[in-house]
DNA sequence: ATGAAAGCGCTAACAG
DNA sequence: CTGTTAGCGCTTTCAT
């Protein structure tokens, strides 16, 4: 706090030019090993600790990564993040995490202060701006890395997941266990992947020649409105047998929401959520769910970042393909 | 990304100097309406961007803050970073999350990474360091507030939680619903909070001449330590009829083993969680608990870290009081 | 093996 | 009102 110490104190005081300590810092070129020894005791007794500032000027690299998450308190994405941190700290590397609430114009200027300060690379997860707007902030990284939209290869790096194929996964299980009137809980327009989901569970539907739009329920993305969502529509009578819901904490209200009106689980309704956050197989009944690794996503997309940005390679598209996670909201399979 | 433009380039393509650019851009000095428009303009052509960096290390602030928490997957925490969140971006600052697993080693590396790259303050959420080491790495940073430990007004600002109000709030409530034998499933002895709720909860105990260690249960932080835990007290026979749990997640374990083991809840057993995470009230039972705002505490640390770095004041320690949120885990008052 | 000079992109301190 | 001269603390030439 005191007096900022910088280089030319370490080197007065080690009776050696600056060149020679920062040599010396970095392991650059050649020091004996006296002089290297000499320093590196005066380093340690001041305390000294270089400025990231300005090195960063200077090297036009700063070790640092960020990561942009639409909303912390989601569990999947706290969980993208811890794995995106741990991959970042095996690299070498360290990085900011940064928040932006679903809300663009934050997500614009989490980007725009990131780059300002001098991070070598950004990891975009579920992106809501625009593709062209999008594409020039991102330009201003020496790479870059975007989950949940898929990304031209020279822009970025990109890793998506295959929602529908879920979708369908779920389905076929609910139905192989003898479940015929499948509803659907979605979460808000805004959502894509909301709507990719729907969208397979439709076309599904419509394959099997069982659609029925009534059993299309839509209510934000908390667990409120899904428990009031689903109360609702048992009091006006709809029928269903299964439940897919756009996500765990979606699947949370609707749990509820059958249990007071009396309707068991599995029994009358089998239920299956999304994401498998760390509470799932804590409520009642134990939430089936999909899932991919949100910490093994974090890491993939923190490999690719740094492959990006200390080689050449340019790996495609990653695909994650959601695994179906069976537990008691979902009654066991006929023999 | 292809030739980083300075302000140079936007200085020659506007006809004034560096420094004309730089006023126009910081708003300040004067600068005759004409010029501030020219400039303006060619920045909005150009695209151009001030290097953070560069003013950095010019002006010696970032408008940067640094927000260490111990785990991101634990939604306390979450929360707390998302009320701060809120509160930088208000304040004009950016805040940079940065996670470290519960690991002393990765909190120092944090502290130097955010005080080398310049950032003008930081808040540190329940420290794992040694006073003597915390203190020197928050010297590095112009104002500091740490969260969960006290610490002199001079070092940093502080926010502690009155953890053993808590539990005797608690207590108090269990009690006069009629609970007798109340156990304490308390945390890993390295959590200063578990230690100090577990002291409450004893000292109590010992007040109502009800105290019996048999009654004392441990457990690591997780919902499946805290089932089995608890699985193994009560086949061991122990008997209560009330559980207070360190925090929410290992209720959510608890409420498990009792179920499975026919314990109804609230009827035999009445259960109390601590931190009021977003699903407590989806458990079955719905969770009660003791709480503070997280969102509220995340907002004072910014708060306060702000004033430190804008004017001298230096508010004193400020402590929350948490508060019982009641659910149906615990039984109804007698008449 | 080491040092001196120049510069990263910006702002501060003076001129004028 | 505007331009010039110096740095911020480090790394990169290029000498020596």
């Amino acid at each position: 706090m005191l007096t900022k110490m910088t280089m030319a104190d370490v080197a007065r005081e080690a009776g050696v030019s600056k060149q020679t300590v920062s040599r010396v810092l970095n392991g650059t070129g050649h020091t004996s090993a006296e002089t290297a020894a000499r320093v590196q005791r005066v380093v340690r007794d001041l305390g000294y600790r270089p400025s990231g500032v300005a090195r960063s000027l200077a090297t036009n690299s700063s070790l640092t990564l960020g990561l942009i998450v639409p909303a912390l308190d989601n569990p999947y994405y706290a969980e993208v993040a811890q794995g995106a941190e741990w991959a970042a700290w095996e690299g070498g590397y360290n990085l900011f995490l940064s928040n932006v609430f679903h809300d663009a114009a934050r997500e614009v200027a989490a980007l725009e202060s990131l780059g300002d300060r001098g991070a070598d690379g950004v990891i975009l997860d579920t992106p809501s701006l625009p593709d062209a707007q999008l594409f020039g902030l991102l330009a201003n990284f020496k790479a870059a890395v975007v989950v949940g939209r898929a990304v031209p290869t020279e822009v970025a790096g990109s890793i998506t997941v295959d929602d529908a194929a879920g979708v369908r996964l779920a389905l076929r299980r609910l139905v192989a266990s003898g479940r015929r009137r499948p509803a659907f809980l979605a979460g808000p327009e805004r959502f894509a992947s909301s709507r990719v989901r729907q969208g397979a569970f439709v076309a599904s539907e419509r394959a099997r020649g069982t659609f029925d739009e009534a059993r299309l329920l839509k209510a934000d993305a908390t667990a409120e409105a899904s428990c009031e969502r689903v109360t609702a529509a048992v009091q006006r009578g709809l029928t269903f047998d299964a439940l897919l819901c756009f996500n765990d904490v979606m699947a949370a209200g609707a749990l509820r929401a059958l249990r007071d009106a009396g309707i068991d689980v599995p029994g009358g309704v089998a239920v299956v959520g999304h994401d498998d956050i760390p509470m799932a197989p804590w409520l009642y009944p134990p939430l089936s769910t999909l899932n991919i690794s949100e910490r093994d996503l974090g890491v993939a997309a923190v490999r690719r970042l740094l492959e990006r940005l200390n080689t050449q390679k340019r790996l495609p598209e990653l695909v994650l393909h959601p695994s179906l996670i069976i537990r008691a909201s979902t009654g066991p399979l006929p023999e």
